[in-house]
DNA sequence: CGTCATTTTGAAGACTGTCAACGCGCGTGG
DNA sequence: CCACGCGCGTTGACAGTCTTCAAAATGACG
């Protein structure tokens, strides 16, 4: 069930990070031309559930200010997630009939929600809306296959620097930037324990790869050294 | 560069495995009867590149018979296979312009390849086609997304299970089936060694779970018991 | 200034990887 | 027809990376 109608009256002080909305999963602007008007703004607070796994997928969400992690949980406990979401970003698309992940805004978050149906009504008869909804899903699957190469042949190192580098390529500034997810995020992304994460980015302070004012604020001290060390 | 031309004129002794075209990969009919025709049948040899990664996707493929797998290299040799493609599936479809993966047959193989130019042109004016393309790419992408918690998220024990369930269901008789590719194809589509796959099959043989009477031929035992040892 | 969540650090252990040798099946050639 | 060679798979011993369990440090907030 969507936990829309309960947020929905909540004021949500949006939190918004300086991240830019034309990043690599972010470039649908031909899609918010299109669509931005017949969206429905929606706030979430932090931590707040935007959508849970195998529910009906209603709505598809651009996000106007904040951010959202999108996971799959195990019975034990044991959390995957798919990806992060900034200002800019279109998730929640389905060619199904549910959700396959569930999805939380991870700040205050203000979401713009489009009826799915809505958009596959126009895609009927509007190419270029077919194209559109297409192209997203098919960036997402971009993105993922880069992330198999991640969790199946690479080493701790190599995991945060790929995600140092991915946060930089969507940050305004790509030297200097603010974390929007905890470490337990973070690991649960590449696929490490938080313990592991934390030690490699200690580990990456001490060879002065990186600097880290505080736990969620990354300056990169050698971007090329960082990108040797993935792939 | 396409290796076609070079396969087309091989007289190809194509092996085909007892696998359902109609597999959670593979339920394309739709697909299928509006372009089956417009095909241009291609035989491939045992190893034989299809295209590779980072060439322009000129075509699309489906399976005839024989198997594929797509996969990424790392400068170093590592390797992650992204899928599986058997009779029926259809591969190679991307929104870019280039191919994300190399594809080569597993096995002497036929298939149907497909102007992707075709296809784009035609999905301009039949919805129906341009919803086919985009279900391709998104079942693509629920498969690649429950691949993320096994490499992200599983002991080896859980990836060989959930890989022999993935492959139980897709063969005609689930509970006997021929494996159509190498431990070391496995090893890489499940992030594993082949040492550690090859013992994980050991293991599971010793507790009888399963029986191997040969390499490639795997008999499940106990499904329910496999079923459990995976999410 | 105290409390609680989050992050960091430490020590020990487990699982998987690495390196190495052996076995098996199969095709080729003597 | 059998021996040999080769690719592939299995098994063993050991090492290493990451996890687990535990505790201390840091930081946000009332």
């Amino acid at each position: 069930m969507l936990v829309q109608a309960k947020q929905a009256s909540q004021a949500a002080a949006a939190m918004s990070y300086p991240f830019r909305a034309d990043t690599p999963a972010g470039k649908q602007r031909g899609f918010q031309n299109s669509l931005d008007l017949m969206g429905l703004k929606l706030p979430f607070s932090r931590n707040a559930e935007i959508y849970g796994q195998a529910e009906p997928a209603e709505y598809v969400y651009k996000i106007l200010s904040g951010s959202v992690r999108t996971y799959k949980l195990l019975d034990d406990g044991r959390r995957q997630i798919g990806a992060f979401y900034l200002p800019g970003d279109v998730f929640g698309i389905e060619s199904g009939a549910n959700h396959r992940f569930s999805a939380e805004a991870m700040a205050d978050t203000v979401v713009l929600a489009v009826k799915r149906a809505t958009l596959t009504a126009l895609a009927q008869t509007d190419a270029a809306i077919a194209r559109e909804l297409w192209q997203i899903t098919a960036r997402e699957l971009d993105h993922v296959h880069d992330q198999m190469i991640l969790l199946g042949r690479s080493s701790a190192q190599e995991r945060v620097a790929s995600f140092l580098a991915e946060m930089s390529e969507r940050s305004e500034n790509q030297s200097e930037f603010v974390l929007p997810m905890s470490r337990q995020d973070i690991a649960d992304y590449l696929g490490l324990t938080i313990e592991t994460v934390s030690r490699t980015f200690s580990s990456m302070e001490r060879r002065a790869l990186i600097e880290l004012p505080s736990s969620r604020k990354v300056r990169l001290k050698s971007r090329a050294a960082l990108r040797n060390m993935h792939s």
